[in-house]
RNA sequence: GGUCCCAUCGUCUAGCGGUCAGGACAUCGGCCUCUCACGCCGAAAACACGGGUUCGAUUCCCGUUGGGAUCACCA
C-alpha cells in the first residue's frame, strides 16, 4: 500500500486551539500509526490577519505537545509562483475565467438573492465575457450548475452535495494571491497528501476542493472530517467557554501527554480503554474509531486525566515538566534525584503541575514559616516534651529509613503513651507549615535526617517562646 | 432561509438485530487511614419522539423534533 501522508496546516491568525490541536493530532498519529509522513502548512495567504507571532506560537504550541513533523513547515505565502502555474493551467483548458464584477455589484446581487428567498450565489455574469488579465480582474472556476458532488468521507460516509449550491467561486483575487480552496488543492497535490483528516466545518468546501482536483486531472485524496469541539452550552468551543490555547493548558499544569489523551478520546474511542500513553495511541490509533458526533469540552475529565498521567508517569518525565513551575516559585531546583523523590511523595496527591509545585516548596525551603491556623491548633506546649523525644529519638537512629524511623515514633508513643495521629499532626506542621502533606514517613526520608532535626527544633523553640 | 452533518446516563463513550444497555469523569454513600490524596466497595443516572422493516429493534429505513456547521476577493 502506498504511504500516508497527512498534514496540519494551520492558518497563522491567532495562537494553537483545542480545536486546532486536536485534528493535528488524529492527523499526526494516522501518520504515525501508518509509519507515513505528517507535513505542516502554515496557510498564510491572509496577509492582514497573519502574523508571524501566530505562526511561533502555534509551533511553540506542537512542540510543547510533541507532535512532530516530517516536513515543512511550508508557507503559503512563498509558494505563489506554483499557484500561479495551476491557476494559468485552468485558465487556458478553459475551467477558469477572469471577472471584473465590482465588490458593491456582487453584495447587491447578494443582496437581492436574499430578499428573492434564493441562496446568495454569483450569476456568472463575466462567465463567457472572455475578459482578460486586468488590474481589477478576479480568476473564478468555472462550476457545474448541475448534477452533484460526492465526498467519500471516512467517517461520515458518503456525502452527496448538490452542485447548485457551488457558484463560480474566486480562486484568484485581485492582488494576485490565490483563495484557500485552491492554495489547498494544489499545496495537497504538489505535496502529495493523501490523506485529509479536517473539522466538520470544512465539509461545505470540500466539493469546491473536488472539483478543483478533476478539473486538475489529479486523484482525490481519502477525506475524513471529524466533528467540532463543543462548549458546556453545545456551541461550538470558543473564548467564552474559557481557555481555548493548547500553551495555556500548559501553563495551567497540564502534563502534553494528558492533554493529548483527553483530546482523542474526545471523539475517537477504543472499548472501553480510556488511560493511554503516547506510545499505546500510536499503536492503536485507526480512522474507523472516530466518533460521528460532536463532543463537548469537559475540564473536569480532563483534570481527571492529568493527575492520573501524574500518577503513572515517572518521575524524571514528571521532573522535566515540574522544575519549570518550581523556579517560577523561587525555588531552586533541578531535574535531579532529591526533586524526583520528592515528585514520588507528591504525584498520588497531585492533579496538576501548580498543584505539586505548590505542594513541593516546603521540602526546597531553608525556614518554614507556619499556617496561623496550623501552627495555633497544633504547636502547643503539651507537644514539646513528645517533640524533644523524637529528636532525641532521631538524633540516636543511624538509619534514615522508613522502619528507623517507625521505630522512633513508636518509642515516643510508648513513652508518652500517645497515639500516631496525636503527635504525626503537629510533627508535619513543624516540617511543612500545613496541615497537609504527604505520609509523614516518606516525607521524613525525603528530607533528611539534618533538615528533620533542625525543623523540629525550630518548632520547640516556636512554641517555647 | 438553502445545503450538509449529528442524536445512548449531566459529560466522554462501548454497542455494529436477541445484552440485567457496559466502562470512564462528575455526583452521592461506605471502607481504608498519620493529614490530604490514592485505592477499594456500593448507589443514582441514558437508548429524543413517531412511523415502518423484522419473530424481535438502541442497532436498519423514513419522518418529526432538537442541536451543530456552512453559505466572503477569511481560512
Amino acid at each position: 500500500m502506498e504511504q500516508i501522508i497527512t498534514r496540519f496546516p494551520p492558518s497563522p491568525t491567532g495562537y494553537l486551539h483545542v480545536g486546532g490541536a486536536r485534528t493535528a493530532l488524529f492527523n499526526w498519529l494516522y501518520a504515525r500509526h501508518t509509519k507515513g509522513k505528517f507535513v505542516l502548512r502554515i496557510e498564510d495567504t491572509d496577509v492582514a490577519r497573519s502574523t508571524q507571532a501566530s505562526t511561533d506560537a502555534i509551533l511553540e504550541a506542537l512542540e510543547w505537545l510533541g507532535i512532530d513533523w516530517d516536513e515543512g513547515p511550508y508557507f503559503q505565502s512563498q509558494r505563489s509562483a506554483i499557484y500561479s502555474e495551476y491557476i494559468e493551467k485552468l485558465l487556458s483548458s478553459g475551467q477558469a475565467y477572469y471577472c471584473t464584477c465590482s465588490r458593491d455589484a456582487l453584495d447587491a446581487m447578494r443582496q437581492k438573492a436574499l430578499e428573492a428567498g434564493g441562496k446568495p450565489k454569483y450569476d456568472g455574469i463575466c462567465r463567457n465575457k472572455g475578459l482578460s488579465k486586468s488590474d481589477d480582474a478576479v480568476v473564478r472556476f468555472k462550476a457545474p450548475a448541475a448534477g452533484s458532488t460526492i465526498i467519500k468521507d471516512v467517517v461520515k460516509g458518503n456525502i452527496v452535495i448538490p452542485n447548485a449550491e457551488m457558484d463560480d467561486f474566486i480562486i484568484q483575487r485581485s492582488d494576485g494571491i490565490p483563495t484557500y480552496n485552491l492554495a489547498v488543492v494544489v499545496d495537497d497535490i504538489t505535496m502529495g497528501i493523501n490523506t485529509v483528516i479536517r473539522g466538520d466545518d470544512h465539509v461545505n468546501n470540500t466539493p469546491k476542493q473536488i472539483l478543483l482536483y478533476q478539473a486538475l486531472d489529479a486523484p482525490l485524496p481519502t477525506f475524513g472530517h471529524v466533528p467540532m469541539v463543543l462548549g458546556k452550552d453545545r456551541a461550538r468551543l470558543s473564548k467564552r467557554h474559557g481557555a481555548m490555547s493548547v500553551t495555556a493548558y500548559r501553563d495551567m499544569g497540564y502534563l502534553p501527554d494528558a492533554f493529548l489523551n483527553y483530546l482523542v478520546r474526545l471523539g475517537w474511542s477504543y472499548g472501553d480503554q480510556e488511560f493511554f500513553t503516547k506510545d499505546e495511541l500510536i499503536a492503536k490509533f485507526t480512522l474507523e474509531n472516530i466518533g460521528r458526533s460532536p463532543g463537548i469540552f469537559d475540564t473536569d475529565k480532563l483534570l481527571a486525566l492529568n493527575a492520573e498521567h501524574i500518577r503513572k508517569s515517572p518521575p524524571a518525565v514528571i521532573a522535566h515538566h515540574l522544575v519549570p513551575f518550581l523556579k517560577q516559585s523561587g525555588c531552586d531546583a533541578g531535574e535531579d534525584e532529591f526533586t524526583q523523590a520528592v515528585i514520588q511523595t507528591l504525584s498520588v496527591r497531585s492533579k496538576t503541575l501548580v498543584e505539586m509545585a505548590d505542594g513541593a516548596l516546603f521540602y526546597y525551603d531553608g525556614k518554614i514559616t507556619y499556617d496561623n491556623k496550623a501552627a495555633k491548633k497544633f504547636l502547643k506546649p503539651v507537644i514539646v516534651e513528645p517533640l524533644n523525644l523524637l529528636i532525641k529519638a532521631l538524633e540516636a537512629s543511624d538509619s534514615f529509613d522508613e522502619p528507623s524511623l517507625e521505630d522512633a515514633f513508636k518509642t515516643v508513643m510508648n513513652t508518652t503513651g500517645m497515639k500516631l495521629g496525636k503527635i504525626a499532626q503537629p510533627v508535619r506542621v513543624a516540617l511543612t507549615g500545613k496541615t497537609v502533606s504527604p505520609g509523614i514517613f516518606e516525607m521524613l526520608v525525603v528530607l533528611g535526617q539534618a533538615k528533620v532535626i533542625a525543623r523540629l527544633k525550630d518548632a520547640v523553640k516556636f512554641i517555647e517562646d
